[in-house]
DNA sequence: TCTATTGTATGCATATATTCATACAGTGCG
DNA sequence: CGCACTGTATGAATATATGCATACAATAGA
């Protein structure tokens, strides 16, 4: 069978661009919880998991969590391991989801600013978006 | 009036995540070119004029461009200048567009691996920026 | 209590990023 | 030619990222 954990660590992989390692852990693992696909109180990969699986070092994943913490996204439980915090955000004196948020929601507006950013159209490229997702169907095996 | 040149300037600036300053500004203008907002053969900004506009190094530019260069987007010129190359990419010898290819094709490309490798339904996500583009006009006066 | 697991921390080494200052080398134009 | 503009280049300084090794501290469970 398959965790929650083991399934995160299958999803994360790093590129060569410049970006810092612990940068891209961060924003992938941010990308995760907000695609639900680490829910709410879920116990992430352990830092040395993540750390073995990506061969880097233990302090480079370190670093992501810690962001990760600081931006509320995650607890870290020394002994314990790391986990979703429940609601992302601050989370002042707003009631409990007073819309029905799609858990999409934060990829969907990431993409609609880079979109607005290099002057495109945001239904011209969801149009494009529908094309290629319906077309191309057997990309990863 | 406004050039091209100046549309560009105006178009780029730098957040604060861990990502190299070279790296933003190569992706944004990478993104610029793909939105066709940067045509083929246009003149780009000067490495300086950059460099004064978001008031970094002229090295800092320089390496953005010379990975620019390296990818095969622009092409520098010394006492001219810095140009957006005809076609992106070598070039081999596939034919002149084969396929009348939409220029925002990189980009949509781009969001759709974004959106799989998040574990989303690429058409939920269509949908979700269509009706946040629909909703939120007007945001950038 | 003992042990394995997990987050926390430190020190050293190396590489890269960034700034600052300064200079050189083509290019077009008056 | 001489000048202004633009890309090219270098050296020093500082900060950050990364790796490697090692150790400490809290937690749960046998």
């Amino acid at each position: 069978m398959h965790t929650i954990e083991d399934e995160v660590l299958s999803a994360l992989n790093l590129r060569r661009d410049g970006v810092p390692i612990y940068v891209q852990i961060r924003e992938q693992i941010l990308a995760l919880i907000a695609a639900g696909r680490l829910p709410a109180g879920a116990r992430m990969p352990t830092m040395r998991q993540v750390a073995v699986a990506l061969r880097v070092d233990l302090n480079t994943v370190r670093h992501a969590y810690d962001d990760l913490q600081n931006l509320g996204a995650v607890v870290l439980r020394r002994g314990l391991g790391s986990f979703v915090t429940e609601r992302v955000g601050p989370a002042d004196g707003a009631p409990a989801t007073p819309d029905p948020v799609d858990p999409l929601d934060p990829l969907a507006r990431r993409v609609l600013a880079e979109v607005r950013e290099a002057g495109l159209d945001p239904l011209a490229v969801a149009e494009r978006l529908v094309r290629l997702a319906t077309s191309r169907k057997g990309d990863e095996p």
